[in-house]
DNA sequence: CCTAGAATTAAACAAGCGTTTCAATCGTGT
DNA sequence: ACACGATTGAAACGCTTGTTTAATTCTAGG
């Protein structure tokens, strides 16, 4: 005997709008496309969340919240755990986001959303991110700073930004990657995560 | 004596649509405003193009003809003087990207546009960039490959995979890389890639 | 100079957009 | 059972979208 669960209107709107923001973009996803998707009336989301940009902002908030509290907790254990080491941190920042990708609660699209606002340019976006959730960044960037005190200020910085890439763009496609028949989906996401984390790192490393 | 240049209502098209299409996204972007940029009728999209769909084919078309036949020839070349060496095959798929940062005439526009090609899921834009310039990448793909007979073949992908996004990204953010004052733009770009190709050369090398 | 085809123009088209309105319905605490 | 705020519903708002029309202007070639 299986009880129904129920999901409020809210999280069908999020959910819908997750997944159509990871396949059509933010402005080239309509209202009525999420309504539809989520089977509620188009009034909800104006009711729910008070305009689109709003809906956008919040399909972020709901992921990005635990995601970066796990991150953090992850980093400030990998830094107590192996001072020094860099390829824990990568892992850290890597393994959060995998686990989303592995959520069978259809966290997989908004690894491709964020990737999407990676390539965004729209100033209130970035501001909304870069406020709420920058600081993740950059105690990140400080504590990989830590590891390479041989690297230079100008040098560490485009090694940053090329990680940053090379990490947003790898893991929207772990959703995607199609993986050997028979292979169990985890172990071949971790293989995935774990064959980025050698990349980053000896990226990082260089010379 | 200046002769005044004439630059006909296509090619005025086409390098405001390449301006904002890098700045909002390809349905960010409104024919009005694109037509309103260029200072030329709303009419003149669709008598010149046909239609928005295929006005984004041709943003890419003019750019990646030119880009496309420049990387092969420097990939060949590279081939030929430096056999079974790695980073000048990634130079020679940075640097002719990298000169189009530096063109005035706007092409570091276009370099930003490349990397929301990226994120965009859509099917048809997706079909006629590979359809297109795909040999491209397979072919630089088969080069890298032969450098790194060590790496296994799934390692391999993943690894190009995490390349393809570092490159992407990283050459998006030349054009806005703030440099500091008083650096000439070309060294500072120069020196911007290679960094990059020391990044990407390490991580494909790792181990 | 005249004319045919190319190019440009203003205006309009239906369709879709985000948002608002207001009445109907739901759910809870009394 | 009632009342009241929270939620939903159908419909419409004014506006913008991509595209088309048909008339006008420009530009070569005979």
């Amino acid at each position: 005997m299986s009880t129904t669960v129920h999901f409020s209107t809210k999280e069908r709107i999020l959910s819908a709008a997750e997944d159509l923001f990871a396949q059509f973009g933010f402005s080239g996803t309509s209202l009525r496309q999420v309504t539809t998707h989520a089977e509620v009336n188009i009034a909800a989301v104006n009711y729910h969340f008070g305009s689109k940009e709003n809906l956008v902002n919040e399909v972020f908030r709901r992921r990005l919240d635990e995601l970066s509290e796990k991150r953090m907790l992850a980093l400030h254990d990998a830094l107590r755990t192996h001072p020094g080491k860099l390829d824990p941190i990568l892992a850290a920042f890597i393994e959060p986001a995998l686990a989303l990708t592995l959520d069978r609660q259809g966290g997989s699209a908004f690894v491709r959303v964020l990737a999407r606002a990676y390539a965004e340019k729209n100033e209130r976006l970035r501001k909304f991110l870069s406020d709420n959730y920058g600081h993740v960044l950059r105690e990140f960037s400080k504590a990989i700073a830590a590891c390479l005190p041989a690297i230079g200020k100008e040098e560490l910085y485009w090694r940053l930004d090329f990680t940053a890439g090379a990490l947003t763009y790898a893991m929207a496609d772990f959703g995607l990657i199609r993986r050997p028949a028979g292979t169990a989906e985890k172990a071949h996401c971790q293989r995935a995560a774990s064959a980025l984390i050698r990349f980053a790192s000896a990226g990082l490393r260089a010379e």
